[in-house]
DNA sequence: CAAGATTAAATTGTGTGCGATTTATTTGTA
DNA sequence: TACAAATAAATCGCACACAATTTAATCTTG
């Protein structure tokens, strides 16, 4: 049995089951999410990652590939071959760096330079299908990035 | 610019900053949770969902496959193979149904149930990991189980 | 300056996830 | 009772995601 600062009883077992709970819920939600913006980039013919990774070369571009990872979480055995499927639609073009041959500078082409305006809406049509109000949007995200940073540090 | 019910000012763009900036929060701590599950759940050679499965039976054993894709919001072209990997493993077993042989009904072998026990020590070391206090936590997994449910109601 | 260490991407192999389709069975109905 | 519709799994193709390894370039250090 164990009790919290606000004098609030907790048994271990029902603990033990709230972090399953709460894991579950994280998993179910990101995979609600990522179908919802499966539907909404149809028409731009990219996926969730895929829109991530222009999110990020939208906001800087000519960044190297483990950039880009640090910002995502990803790893270049992720992003190699994401980044060639973007290539390939001519998005993006993937250089060697001249500086230092063992880097690649992703930079967008005019192409996809040009998919943002698209992209714009997207933000709004998903923040409707949320229908939450704004504090908690705000609450979560904050709670969403502290709990990732501490599984993160290990 | 949009004024919420507490008279708080927002301008549409940073309101769409947010969403990605929610969205990418649930996405990228989703990931992290994968990785400390991957190493967790390593000594039982078990993958996060393949838990999430054992956990589903050991609950309630018995369940066809498209019951346990009702539980865990999974399709049955993820949960087929799925469940034969932990067949291989000796961890379950797939039996079509008498009644109805459409069905394939799930249960699990004695070493399955005895996985449960191994499995005890999991949710407490997640739950370190996290270092969050309790409420945070509930009141975490309520907003996620909620957008969730938003966002699989289209 | 040469050789080992380090670093950046890419490659390989495995396991999700899902849309679209297929196969087999059961249900509904004319 | 036939036969179309509906249902349950399975199959196929594609795109992540990552551990482990490989390849190539750069750095470090004696």
């Amino acid at each position: 049995m164990l009790i919290n600062e606000h004098g609030v009883v907790f048994f271990v077992n029902e603990l033990l089951k709230l972090d399953n709970q709460l894991c579950f819920a994280l998993y179910s939600a990101n995979l609600a999410l990522n179908q919802r913006y499966r539907e909404l980039l149809a028409p731009l013919n990219i996926t969730y990652p895929q829109y991530l990774v222009m999110l990020v070369l939208w906001e800087k571009d000519q960044l190297t590939v483990s950039e880009i990872g640090k910002k995502l979480f990803l790893e270049s055995s992720t992003l190699t071959p994401l980044l060639k499927r973007l290539e390939i639609q001519h998005l993006l073009q993937r250089r060697r760096s001249s500086q230092d041959e063992r880097q690649v500078l992703i930079h967008l082409t005019e192409q996809g330079k040009a998919l943002q305006e698209q992209a714009e809406q997207i933000p709004e049509a998903v923040l409707s299908a949320t229908e939450c109000d704004i504090e908690q949007l705000i609450e979560l995200k904050q709670s969403l990035n502290d709990l990732r940073n501490q599984l993160n540090q290990k």
